[in-house]
DNA sequence: TCCAATTGTGCAATTAGTTGCATGTGCATA
DNA sequence: TATGCACATGCAACTAATTGCACAATTGGA
């Protein structure tokens, strides 16, 4: 992701393009995959060794409450971001080996019609991680 | 949920009936829904002055390992506890109002269903916190 | 009943993440 | 281009949760 690029996706959710914020999109997006958010601390820091921990976090916020990207807690001690782009992906991780499988949004569609339609309940999922045991683990006794 | 039940619930997990175990099993299920850790601490400290937050902690670790609670973040802070029934359910968080509503576990069979279908994978949802606009919100703007 | 092995606990230090407040910066308006 | 206001940041203090380690309690087997 370019500066302009990042630039351009700030302004578009109202946000101010900031360096600090420019930095920390690039960071995002500059990873194959989810980054926590020490990571993203150190890589903004080469570029702009001043900045703070709570403005990435602050920053992580909204980006989150904006809905740029996701959040998840994949139980590794902290907690992983990602760019969200068009085509929403989630998550299995098996609790025996560890191995984290990917599953595509439209698994979720029929949940989310049938919580609106039980409930009226606009559900917002961005992004899920879903615990539980993988094909290879479903034999094995150490859960 | 007596002495002698919260003995025989940790018995049948494995665990070892310690007094400091019990106490907290009965907080929680002596609390209507959901409860922290910081209100068990406080619960068992009446009865247990000398009980460490960690031992809290580890117990409640231990409990979700075993599948006796259910461990939720509704985005308030801190993380929310509750015993775990035969009759699960789960939780909708409005992100405009606050308001909590329930859901029944048959909602999520479909989903369990299908990933165990397209990648045999066996789900273990023991609780769900999904956020979005209840019914009442949804012609806000204030998200 | 005693004892060793195993498991659990308290304590203190640590980590991830959050918050209040004073200061600094970006942007619309003139 | 200047200016004021809203928004963003850094800093320091704080909270929730976790971890390593030494000591304590519980259990099964002699």
């Amino acid at each position: 992701m370019t500066r302009a690029e990042s630039e351009t996706l700030l302004r578009s959710l109202g946000l101010r393009p900031t360096p600090q914020r420019m930095l920390i999109l690039q960071a995002i997006l500059n990873s194959p995959g989810h980054i926590c958010a020490e990571d993203i601390y150190e890589q903004v820091r080469e570029e702009y060794p001043h900045i703070n921990i709570s403005t990435i976090y602050r920053t992580l916020e909204l980006l989150k409450e904006h809905h740029a990207i996701s959040v998840t807690d994949l139980g590794q001690g902290s907690v992983l971001y990602e760019l969200l782009k068009e085509e929403r992906h989630h998550h299995m991780v098996c609790l025996c080996c560890g191995k984290i499988l990917e599953f595509d949004h439209r698994f979720l569609e029929p949940l989310e019609a049938s919580l609106e339609e039980g409930y009226r309940f606009k559900a917002q999922i961005d992004h899920f991680a879903i615990f539980g045991l993988c094909a290879d683990c479903q034999g094995e006794e150490d859960d």
